[in-house]
DNA sequence: CTCTAATTCAACCATGTAGTTGAATATAGA
DNA sequence: TCTATATTCAACTACATGGTTGAATTAGAG
């Protein structure tokens, strides 16, 4: 896990894995887009491998890779441990009765000028599905 | 991006992440199921503070830190560009048919597969549903 | 005001990371 | 066989990381 979180940190191995998402690419392919020597390129791939997200097949001279996602998954499934702090627009609410719990008086009042009036609607916390928010542009560079 | 997934990378301040999603907490219940001085705690508290993952209130000598999803969120979108190739138990068929589409002949005999294009591009979003992922068990220790 | 608790700061060390260059290895192809 | 291509290896530099210790800062409490 520390080794994928860690290969997901760098924007070129993050790039890699977009080309790779493709299909296969071979070590030339993988290096090309970027400003640095092949060597370079050759490290951040030997990271993705080490963490488990690409697989090499060495073909006659050739290194082709390809992607590995079960790694991703596992990723990914982390993070929806916290899908319920950001996927139901109760985030500000859920805060909001949590400090209602230590103070249990009050709150009944209206319009008490804070943020949000959110409709406290479908309190259905799980199901850890990605919000309907964008899919983070994902083109060319990565922010 | 880079400093949330640098942040996640460590396996000390993701279980102080897992012990934030608890509620608030301050630097020294943070820092104390962890066997590394007050100081060091700390650093690992602003890295994830720098990676906007949790935001610190200054409540008299004490800092109260408190979870903040958001960038979790996008992480978790990132990953989600990549959900196709885990979670139809198709993962294993589409890598066939890759392969198939190279070779139209029969996957019997052993053919020289060709490399395709070359240029990186970015996969498709889709549904990015996840599996059926279970919230990973978030138990005492993080594999 | 003084003592102590909560936290950071500064200096330091060992190791890791990202990049370089130049040489080495191995294979495809003339 | 000779040569060009694909890739790694080794050595080196610069800087980031994760940890230490001891002193500094700030605020609650007696």
């Amino acid at each position: 896990m520390d080794q994928v979180f860690h290969a997901l940190s760098d924007a070129t191995r993050r790039n890699m894995l977009n080309s790779l998402a493709g299909g296969e690419r071979t070590v030339s392919q993988l290096a090309e887009p970027f400003a640095m020597s092949l060597a370079a390129a050759s490290k951040h791939i030997k990271a993705l491998e080490h963490a488990g997200l690409i697989r090499r097949e060495v073909r006659g001279r050739t290194h082709v890779c390809r992607l590995e996602a079960r790694p991703l998954a596992t990723a990914y499934q982390w993070l929806a441990q916290y899908s319920r702090f950001w996927n139901s627009r109760l985030d500000v609410l859920e805060q909001l009765l949590r400090e209602e719990r230590k103070t249990p008086a009050a709150r009944t009042t209206p319009a008490p000028a804070k943020p949000e009036s959110s409709k406290p609607e479908s309190p259905k916390p799980e199901s850890s599905r990605p919000t309907s928010s964008r899919p983070t542009s994902s083109e060319g560079e990565d922010q």
